[in-house]
DNA sequence: ATATAGATTAACCGAATGGTCAAAATTATA
DNA sequence: TATAATTTTGACCATTCGGTTAATCTATAT
């Protein structure tokens, strides 16, 4: 067998950072195969020399983005610690890494919906089938005293992601309807606030929540 | 001048709602004249008769969609209630409204995100100038006593709208996770349990936020 | 009945788009 | 250096897509 040169995984890798851009930016179907090839510097037909097709090349970039977006989260939940702890270090972790990927968040909420078919190839890829049963036997007593039943947890981690997700997701809608956040800066300041504000809001209401 | 017959009208709301449809469900760049033709019953010549072109059709749907989105926040928060009497109200009604029309927020956090340039468009369609400060105004006594500040606003309110709008963003997502709720009917079971949850968990975080 | 204006359609157009192919260029191997 | 394998490119193809046009149809007014 014939070794692959390092221009091989350079231009591949070029391609597909070209991809991930374009199709964060404007979906599957609103990117163009030539603005990708344009961006990564190279020929069309290369894209189709390496990823056989816009369909699959979307694919790929989608699911190694997907995987980039749980990872985190998955590894926070699993470590040692307490809830509280492991609630905390998600918030502040998760916005700093949707800081650097703004329009990440949008883009996987967007075609996971237009594209349910991926769905089989995301439960494969993101391995948390039932995170929030985990979660929540994991933390039994903890959450208890909180007055947490096992059936509120979906209700709890929707709004806990919620708390970091959906401002970012929203940052368009927002910085309409408040214009002080067309400034970036403005707003990343607003998402690293919303860390003390999120953690405080929950914790302050699961306090009062005990009997 | 002759009178429209009552075929003219009725094309037109076929068409806008056609195009309300499909623009839903598969954006802007997604959508395809043809298709929403199809699914009006009628020929793609008339699209154009009726919308110059794609792009005024899409407009035309994309503010009203925007209005009928906001209408319904904007005149509940206006109503003559306490402030915790308004954030129930608006769970409670906004909720419902999305049961109705579930793929509405995210088409429009989607497309405001895409296409800036609405922005413009919007600001003037959508009167709410600065909501959270009329709002803050109106009950300044009770958000004080809930140990809320002015500068708190920002993100109290998102996080308001997030309780409501995030889960049905996320539908998709959130069905691949928890796959019990493919089950339509089921989630909207969830999104009606939310109401409660949602407006228990602020207030209890409030009451205690006040010291 | 005939003329008129608006509504609707079939057929068509040009540009854009995803994709292919054979040749050229580059790199690795013998 | 010669040869084989891989990478890259320009030119090209078929299809799709938004949009146009001229003709047909329908209803009303005179």
């Amino acid at each position: 067998m014939i070794k692959t040169r390092d221009a091989d995984s350079h231009t591949k890798e070029k391609i597909f950072m070209a991809a991930s851009e374009i199709f964060e930016e404007k979906g599957h179907s609103g990117a163009r195969m030539q603005e990708i090839a344009d961006r990564a510097g190279i020929n069309k037909a290369l894209l189709h020399y390496y990823f056989r097709s816009k369909d699959q090349l979307f694919k790929a970039v989608f699911v190694v983005l997907m995987k980039k977006m749980f990872a985190k989260i998955i590894s926070i939940m699993k470590e040692d610690m307490t809830f509280k702890e492991k609630i905390k270090k998600f918030l502040d972790e998760h916005i700093e890494f949707m800081i650097k990927n703004p329009k990440l968040p949008l883009f996987l909420l967007s075609e996971i919906s237009q594209n349910p078919e991926f769905s089989e190839s995301i439960s494969e890829t993101v391995r948390l089938r039932d995170l929030k049963t985990m979660l929540y036997e994991q933390h039994a007593k903890e959450l208890k005293g909180y007055g947490i039943k096992k059936s509120d947890m979906s209700q709890l981690m929707v709004t806990i992601v919620s708390f970091s997700v959906f401002p970012m997701a929203a940052y368009g809608m927002i910085s309409v309807l408040m214009p002080e956040f067309r400034e970036r800066k403005k707003f990343n300041e607003y998402m690293r606030e919303r860390k003390e504000f999120a953690s405080g809001l929950l914790f302050a209401a699961l306090k009062n929540r005990k009997k």
